[in-house]
DNA sequence: ATTATTATTTAGATTTGTCTAAATTATATT
DNA sequence: AATATAATTTAGACAAATCTAAATAATAAT
């Protein structure tokens, strides 16, 4: 079945919502595509209608497996392209989102294929985050830490779990991207900030709100 | 200015069709969009709107100095992404035409202009068109002669005049691609039908009608 | 020059995706 | 339990892009 892009946009957006099996709510949706309450549950009913989604009258939504098979062949097609505008056409972590919202949409099953094939079908995107693969197959979770949660001292960077585009410059700014390796050096529980230090660069402090977001690994 | 996919499409088929200076008429744009007249006009009267086509009643249409601009970075894109579908993801030449059209309204400067850089700012796509640069400066035309034209006995096939899949199906079955080299054994006058041949392979006919369509340059 | 044919436009309707404002249901608070 | 607040849905409207059918203009043929 061939969905619009404002249908797969929907789709995406409930399937980023609903973590593990909690029914979403409307305003969630509206407020992550950015419209409001009332076009979600029009949307609901076309979505419904087409067996993508379960949902009843105030009881919230979820997706049925064809759906969630849907989903994951969008975010498929997204963070593979994130992949290719990275590594191939040297764009910047944070500049690459806005782009793979576009490209996302074009729905060729063999250009996805190829082009999985061309970057050597990568399991993670630049964010850190998984790629499924051609069966819908993805591992669960960045199994990572926030950095805010983190307790060793040597930490590399394999992610952020927000994708703003006023958080990736910012990040961008001061030299942490994917793959940097982080020294902390304080944390100071007053405001939960945390004193960091990256490799040739002074220390300097980011606020909780910013460490909540950063995806570590220890090393 | 931003356009939307369908103002994008309409633009493209007058570049295309206004050969020339010729006015072009709305019965052609709808066949070649496979629409109906009366949506033409209706369209034409947001484009003139914006500033992008010259258009009074029963006059026709041709593009202003703003839409000619516009539609040239169409053209760009659509070819640019050709090349790349044919060059690294391994596409044959009569697969990429379907999926360009799509990728083409993916409309970021940077991302078409990081494209050029990555595929070696081509100057012609796969079909042997010519690709405008980044600046809308565009080579002429293919300057070659359709096959059922040419003088000489040797050629070498560097485009195609008509892009249905039909035809780049049947071309792509004979084993006719872009820099075959191609030898003229026979034209029959009665049916203007060309006898050819390719190296390790057997002669075979092909009718005036494909001939027409083939482009090559003598050798 | 009149008529026939073809091209083009208008008028009114449809679909998709959205909106606002009002009505309804669910949830939280006292 | 009654009431206040928040979430959700309905009803009715709108813009974009399209369509059909009818009307009008341009062109070709006699």
């Amino acid at each position: 079945m061939k969905l619009t892009v404002a249908e797969e946009n929907y789709i995406k957006s409930i399937y980023k919502l609903q973590d593990g099996s909690t029914a979403v709510n409307t305003n969630a949706i509206a407020y992550e595509l950015d419209t409001k309450p009332a076009s979600v549950t029009d949307m609901a009913k076309k979505l419904k209608e087409k067996k993508l989604i379960d949902y009843e009258k105030y009881q919230g939504i979820t997706l049925t497996a064809e759906g969630r098979k849907m989903a994951l062949q969008i975010v498929r097609r997204h963070r593979l392209w994130e992949c290719f505008l990275v590594e191939k056409l040297s764009f910047s972590w944070d500049e690459v989102h806005e782009i793979a919202e576009e490209l996302e949409h074009v729905g060729s099953e063999k250009l996805v294929n190829r082009l999985s094939d061309f970057l050597g079908n990568p399991t993670t995107d630049p964010h850190g985050d998984p790629i499924p693969d051609a069966q819908g197959k993805i591992s669960k979770s960045k199994q990572l830490v926030s950095l805010d949660k983190a307790t060793t001292r040597r930490l590399e960077v394999s992610g952020v779990s927000d994708q703003s585009s006023a958080l990736l410059e910012f990040l961008h700014a001061k030299g942490i991207k994917l793959g940097t390796q982080i020294d902390v050096i304080e944390r100071y529980e007053f405001d939960n900030s945390v004193e960091i230090k990256i490799k040739n660069q002074p220390a300097f402090t980011i606020s909780e709100q910013v460490s909540k977001t950063i995806m570590v690994k220890p090393l």
